[in-house]
DNA sequence: CCTATTTTTGTGTACGTACACAAAAATACA
DNA sequence: TGTATTTTTGTGTACGTACACAAAAATAGG
């Protein structure tokens, strides 16, 4: 077992101080060619990996960061993700931070872009973004290039951006999942209806349209001719919805299986069991609390879960490693898509042990 | 936010010094009432959580753990759950650790039962079992507890032993929610094999007897009337294997599903690939290599995977916590099951990235 | 009551890194 | 060449904990 090298190690082997070493590791400037070359000499050699630990404890400075995404509210998929932030932050909790959050509404594109105005001029050494439109998104990530502050997305990803990294579910793999699974409840050749919301004033290729191409993809190969049928549905104004339900329903009567592609499958599930109406297989996204709840009581068969709160403690991890440690960053995330039933949603540890 | 209590304000606070504080803590003795009250005191009211990474740091004496488990081939179960331990061993590489892994052979009981009588003598200050043959391993606790030497399971518990803790999945649980998944893969009311090896010499109430029973309660529990039939499979003697498969499905041509309740569903897979049966719908158990590379080309539907990284993981870092930091423990921990399905197994980290 | 012994308590150092500051070397300029 | 200035380098301290060791207090024994 090789003994662990320290900086004062590289520093004896490179026949300088410490301090040296200090400098070029952290490109504090104010060494000598020759010195600098010493010691880099020694590092392509020697496996050198700073106690993160140790380095933290050390730490002087304050790091400021700043997250901006959907208002969160409480049961729901954006309060698992900052759960992940706060867990991290705990993780790191000998490191000095000052964490502002700042949320826009998601169903409103210029509380978006007044929110995105003010932070693309604020004091802030990074930027965890959940971004929702994608050019009020595009228009912040640019002007954050220019000011050279790294940015971390989650959820998805925003085209044409450079970021740091981005932590997000492969949203295209999980509607051919949800397709895989329904059609695996159903008889083959039957109908099924799908819900999914398009957002307002949201241009981008987002994770729904993505999730329902995946969806129709999968379906379109399959041998069986499935009748995929849509049902409207409208997340930002709820008044209309129990009518879209009741009128699609009392028209499909026989529909065997039924896909949400947004959180909120609990609203149909909760529907159709109030109504009496049986027998309809149900596979739905997000372990929101309503959502957990009606599976556990059977009313959904699966539960895709994109483990939000992972997302958001690697986010910021990553981040904070990038920051202070200067580690090697991996751009491509994608994160797990969980198949959760009644059987095994009781093992799922979210966060309780997880991490660290 | 409230600043970190430190061992210098606990003392400041009790009127002691930081040398009685420390003394406290760690109860190494030779402190006056009075003063070990008044430090309790102190402890009783704030929130003292150390610092591990600096108490690693600090650490002087060398710990020895010895860990046993059945032998370990590569791209296998038990391998996954050294992946585990030494994931954790490295996680804490600041602390001065000796390891000792001791395997036995699963499929005799001599060897392990040698290899146990060999453990109970050892000098050590903690143990790990991977837990085949149920009265070994009674015996082998039954002298830790005597000499007063923390274990830890890992895979299953061992009833009437007094474990620190245990990491394990619900194996009753694992065969419901296989029963589950193949129920709604098949037709109603048709057939079902199931191939479970049950191991020579092994009087427990092992595992896989557990699943089956998991499973059976299920199918009994349906309206459905399906029929059980179980496939001869010797994981043990492998010899007779191809015979046994090609007597069951020439008798059986018509089956839709089968369930394989060890490791080996690869094996079945393949076979029926090879043989031109196709339509059998597969459920599995364990990401073995041939088990994931089967799932990937479609010969198996659903493998159930039981966190083998994880769990080894966290035995070895629980253990560590107990030993050195004196962390309180949780007994049972029970693992998540998690459905993996060829959409899916591509975002599945097992350990890339997930610990630390 | 005094000394010897034991118990209790406090102090100091190491661990590996960041960073401030002082010291030394190199350079500029007269 | 000598002094002033800048650049480079080395040293020392803090961070929070464990633990060795020395100092102080309490107790025992005569």
């Amino acid at each position: 077992m090789p003994k662990k090298i320290r900086i004062k190690d590289i520093a004896r082997l490179a026949g300088v101080s410490a301090g040296t070493v200090d400098r070029v590791l952290h490109n504090r400037g104010n060494v000598s060619t020759k010195a600098r070359q010493a010691v880099e000499a020694v590092l392509e050699k020697v496996d050198y990996k700073p106690n993160i630990h140790v380095s933290a404890l050390s730490l002087k400075r304050t790091y400021k960061i700043v997250i901006t995404t959907p208002v969160v509210s409480p049961g729901e998929y954006w309060e698992s993700i900052h759960h992940g932030f706060r867990y991290a932050k705990e993780a790191y909790s000998n490191l000095k931070l000052t964490i502002e959050v700042l949320t826009y509404n998601q169903y409103d594109i210029f509380s978006c872009r007044e929110m995105f105005r003010q932070i693309a001029e604020m004091e802030m050494d990074a930027l965890i973004i959940g971004p929702t439109f994608h050019n009020e998104t595009y228009t912040l990530c640019e002007k954050m290039d220019e000011r050279n502050i790294p940015y971390i997305f989650v959820d998805s990803n925003n085209d044409g951006t450079h970021p740091l990294a981005f932590f997000s579910s492969d949203h295209y793999m999980c509607g051919t999942l949800m397709a895989k699974l329904i059609t695996s409840l159903i008889p083959v050749d039957s109908k099924i209806g799908i819900l999914h919301a398009v957002r307002v004033g949201n241009q981008s290729a987002n994770s729904t349209i993505l999730r329902k191409r995946g969806f129709m993809d999968y379906i379109s190969k399959q041998e069986a001719a499935y009748q995929v049928l849509r049902i409207p549905f409208s997340v930002e104004e709820p008044k209309n919805n129990e009518s879209y339900l009741s009128r699609f329903f009392s028209v499909h009567h026989d529909i065997p299986g039924v896909v949400v592609m947004n959180s909120r499958g609990n609203y149909v599930a909760n529907y159709l069991h109030s109504n009496q109406i049986h027998d309809v297989k149900m596979v739905c996204l997000d372990l929101t609390t309503p959502n957990v709840e009606a599976l556990k009581k059977g009313r959904i068969d699966f539960l895709i879960g994109q483990e939000p709160e992972y997302q958001g403690f690697r986010a910021m991890k990553t981040m904070l490693e990038h920051l202070i440690f200067n580690k090697p960053v991996k751009r491509e995330n994608y994160v797990q898509l969980d198949i959760l039933t009644r059987e095994n949603i009781g093992f799922y540890k979210r966060f309780n042990n997880i991490m660290l």
